[in-house]
RNA sequence: GCCUCCGUCGCAUAAUGGUAUUGCACCGGUCUUGAGAACCGGGCCUUUACGGCUUCCAGGUUCGAUUCCUGGCGGGGGCGCCA
């Protein structure tokens, strides 16, 4: 959501930004927005005068009683001003909610830059790291390498949830966990603080941080109760700043949290495909930073580069692919995909995204900093340390050795009681 | 889940239908070598007006609601259930 001054003062900026995002269909809501914004303030300023009056006559009321004086005259003039309140009122407040609901559409203003784009085709590889080998020996499918090793039982998990769920069992089950407290441990290293955040929220925080259309096809609900299944804990962690002006002192805030994470997934066909690559419950280390507006960049710098270096320690190659103008999200102003390398597709697949959504998700929840004798907007950003299983795909493929067992990198054998391989050897 | 009491700035507190009081803390400014003291100020909105809004939230009654009524949310105490 971005500043109605913003649009007021400079809405030709406000149109070049929805064109770059290949968004010409929304341009005619600037003007829109103009004018219902001229009309909202032109009412704003008559009911303000109006209660002006009304409460000078309430005062007079007030006076005239002290005084047992008569004030049946006075009363019948002050009968008639609320009605003309309410009217007044109503008709703003519907303005006010088509302006909102117009403001909620119109993207942030990307930055300078962004590569212009129409779609994730458009996407632009920024580094590669690590090399992304094909070693002379096939690697197998990872759901065909854990049925072989008992890691994981899918028909089971069918039967008693559906298509999407799994059961991960055995050393892969370790592996899962191991791997994410790696992921955790790592970020907790570089200064952020461990949250556990609630796993389910109120529907008011699911609508401040999502539209209906990705809750529809997001959201999980508990039946009968005002409460929906996480997504992310983005979605959580985030919610807990909603109407919040935090000290200057405590900015920025580095939070680095941990939770299960639920998505219906609807309208995706890569269900289908067997394995942990799109699934209904996966668990997922997450970063969040709260900062102030002109260190916003310097952070998004930093987080991805945290991504990338806990996949190295896993010894997955990755590559950083960035968002073009038509693929970032509105809230965003830059974005940035992790995505690691799969020898046996011999493509790279998306791990993780990082981005900077500006002052835009802190002027939609408002959440403030106050400071310097200011209180002003914050600014937000995510990203993904790592997400499991689905990161175990990338570690299956790229630790797999000739024989078709795992190599454990040295980093994450502590959190695998010192085990240096697992897996039977299959060939 | 039930019964019961309660929700006013970060904390404490006043007003009990007449337009939100006071103290402490915090922040900014003035003064100062610096700190402290002292003094001035503190949120939001708009066309900056001796303007409007703000007593957990949403409604209602009223000329006027912190105060009365209804619902929600949050907290304390008691009972029940529970890893």
């Amino acid at each position: 959501m971005i500043d109605i001054k913003l649009l007021r003062e400079n809405p030709k900026l406000v149109k070049e930004n929805i064109k770059k995002k290949f968004q010409n269909d929304k341009l005619i809501l600037v003007d829109k927005v103009l004018k219902l914004d001229e009309e909202w303030r032109k009412l704003k300023n008559e009911e303000d005068k109006l209660r002006s009056s009304r409460n000078n006559i309430s005062k007079e009321i007030s006076e005239a009683k002290k005084q047992k004086k008569d004030v049946s005259k006075l009363l019948k003039q002050a009968k008639t001003i609320p009605e003309e309140i309410e009217k007044t009122e109503e008709k703003r407040k519907k303005l006010e909610t088509q302006i909102k609901e117009i403001m909620m559409v119109i993207p942030n203003i990307i930055d300078a830059s962004v590569p212009i784009g129409k779609d994730d085709s458009q996407n632009v590889e920024l580094k590669k790291f690590g090399k992304p080998e094909v070693p002379a020996y096939e690697i197998m499918h990872h759901s065909k390498l854990a049925e072989k090793n008992e890691w994981a039982d899918f028909d089971s998990a069918r039967e008693t949830s559906g298509n999407g769920f799994y059961y991960i069992t055995g050393d892969l089950a370790l592996l899962h966990s191991a791997i994410l407290a790696f992921a955790r441990d790592y970020m907790v290293q570089q200064g952020f603080s461990y949250v556990i955040p609630p796993f389910m929220i109120r529907r008011k925080v699911v609508e401040g941080v999502m539209s209906f259309k990705e809750m529809d096809a997001m959201m999980y609900k508990i039946d009968g109760e005002d409460l929906y299944l996480i997504g992310t804990s983005e979605h959580s962690m985030i919610g807990r700043f909603i109407d919040k002006t935090i000290s200057g002192k405590k900015i920025p805030l580095l939070l680095t949290s941990y939770s299960p994470c639920f998505r219906k997934e609807v309208g995706s066909h890569g269900l289908e495909e067997k394995g942990f690559y799109r699934v209904h419950q996966f668990e997922k280390q997450e970063m969040i930073v709260i900062c102030e507006p002109e260190d916003s960049y310097k952070w998004y710098e930093k987080m991805w580069k945290y991504t990338v270096e806990v996949f190295e320690k896993m010894n997955i190659p990755v590559r950083t692919l960035e968002c073009c103008s038509g693929d970032l999200a509105d809230l965003k102003a830059k974005s940035v995909d992790v995505e690691a390398w799969s020898p046996r597709q011999k493509k790279y697949f998306e791990v993780g995204s990082c981005s900077n959504l500006t002052d835009a998700q802190a002027r939609r929840l408002n959440i403030r900093i106050e400071g310097k004798g200011k209180i002003y907007f914050a600014h937000t950003l995510n990203n993904t340390v790592l997400a499991s299983p689905r990161a175990l795909i990338a570690f299956l493929e790229n630790n797999q050795q000739k024989d078709g067992s795992i190599k454990i990198p040295t980093a994450l054998q502590p959190y695998m009681a010192g085990k240096k391989y697992i897996g039977k050897i299959t060939k």
